[in-house]
DNA sequence: CGTACCTTTGATAGAGTTCAAGAACGGTGG
DNA sequence: CCACCGTTCTTGAACTCTATCAAAGGTACG
């Protein structure tokens, strides 16, 4: 019953369109307990999840890769800062944060994930992980044992995925090294907006996952700055907020608060 | 004449060791135009470079890989937003920045590369570049055609290689997010101290090849904040400072400077 | 040897943090 | 159904860190 990331909230509140966000194999009415097999040529995320771009490519071929699923409960981690390295994971429902922690208990947050997106590239390098990676909602993943990763096509779209995944780091730090705090704000909601859009939800409106404390940790901001934002943001009508929900009224008006020049 | 990071200065300032840091071919008086061969084997650099790691490997394999090297001047890039993406790059010898522009003008620093790292990888994704890499110095690259990655081993060190950028970004957000002016520093000269060693210099004398501005632009300050810690940290005997020339006197220190809780 | 760039240092101001307190929400159990 | 609790969110006030503005000194390179 979780498929749909926004579960709980009046029609209104539901995607307008959700060509892609429902699980690929009937679901019965008990949830399955942990693992399941899953079968990417039936799955209804292929279009962006990590053979995308192989729309055009055979069916065939993905119709051999079968993975096995695992559930994540709200809280429970995918896995955590120093366990060992074996598979990658594709998120198929939920949402996720990823972290890292300092030694002395700061933590920062790297990272907002949801349906399609990859996970656990961190470890490939030294094969443990580098990050904890917590469900903020209960979720489930595909699990991408790292060496299945035979075929070329396969291995060129793990390529893809992670020189996207360094493209959004060069963004964040564009974020974190340059915007101030009003700006970062309008782009991590503009960014939340397209990666709904990409996934057939409503760009306009939808359920934040995360708490203001998570959104600001991400955004080198206090929780207080990211809720004084939000206030005011709602005062200037580009959008409206009740706790977690939001609705974005004035696109091109968060964007334009992004370019500095035109106060 | 250029590989040696550091190039024209008093000899206290050479590296102390430098068992890799030297062209594996013999450099003939005048430089090369612009193209050359470069056999993987015979390279000094193999042990930080995209093979890392591979020490332990046929020596056999490594041999047959032979790249196209390429002269970058001081001031010129080596490849630019929206380029075309063919290559990735090792950086033979000298310094590079990356950087990303926003639309209004302002720009980040997302990186500084020495000799052994790879540059290139934020093409895959999009087929084209999504930053300015710009050397900092006259600087060799090693051209590894994207498509001549062929054996699973040279793939496995390439994803390798990606997944430390990713784990590195993550440390990058923490810098950004998480700690004051006086920590970012700290820590960036640690981070550079920690590389030099890495590839036998002296861990605690250098020469910096940016300038303040595009330090403080990779750390999230100003350059007068940059400066000014500069100048602190030297009054607190933590460094030595002469423009660009850097003693570090008191590394723990500088460590300790990094934790909260003990001011 | 002069010019352009880089660096240093001071004074001021502003953005955002921190501290604090109260309000709203969501779940739990009586 | 309501009261209660913990968590999350909002808002205010004071303070701090860092940016900005400004000017002078240094360095490097043509």
């Amino acid at each position: 019953m979780n498929a749909v990331p926004v579960p709980a909230l009046p029609n209104a509140l539901r995607p307008k369109a959700m060509p892609i966000a429902r699980h690929g194999e009937p679901q019965h009415g008990a949830a399955p307990v942990s693992s399941v097999q899953t079968r990417c040529g039936t799955c209804n995320l292929r279009e962006v999840c990590l053979p995308c771009g192989m729309q055009q490519l055979d069916m065939a071929l993905l119709d051999e890769v079968v993975y096995t699923r695992k559930r994540i409960k709200r809280g429970e981690s995918l896995y955590r800062l120093g366990s060992g390295f074996e598979s990658l994971y594709a998120v198929r429902s939920g949402f996720f944060k990823s972290r890292v922690v300092l030694e002395d208990g700061r933590d920062q947050v790297t990272g907002f994930h949801m349906a399609g997106e990859v996970l656990g590239m961190d470890g490939i390098g030294t094969n443990s992980h580098t990050a904890d990676v917590i469900a903020l909602e209960d979720s489930d993943v595909c699990v991408i044992p790292y060496s299945h990763l035979e075929t070329p096509r396969l291995r060129h779209q793990l390529h893809k995925v992670m020189s996207r995944e360094l493209v959004r780091d060069q963004g964040v730090m564009m974020l974190l090294g340059t915007m101030r705090a009003e700006e970062r704000l309008a782009a991590f909601l503009l960014n939340l907006s397209q990666r709904f859009v990409a996934r057939g939800y409503a760009c306009d409106e939808f359920h934040l996952r995360m708490t203001r404390d998570e959104i600001g940790s991400y955004l080198g901001l206090s929780l207080e700055t990211v809720s004084r934002l939000f206030s005011r943001f709602q005062d200037e009508d580009l959008i409206t907020v009740q706790q977690k929900h939001i609705c974005i009224l004035d696109i091109p008006g968060l964007r334009s608060m992004m370019s500095r020049d035109q106060d």
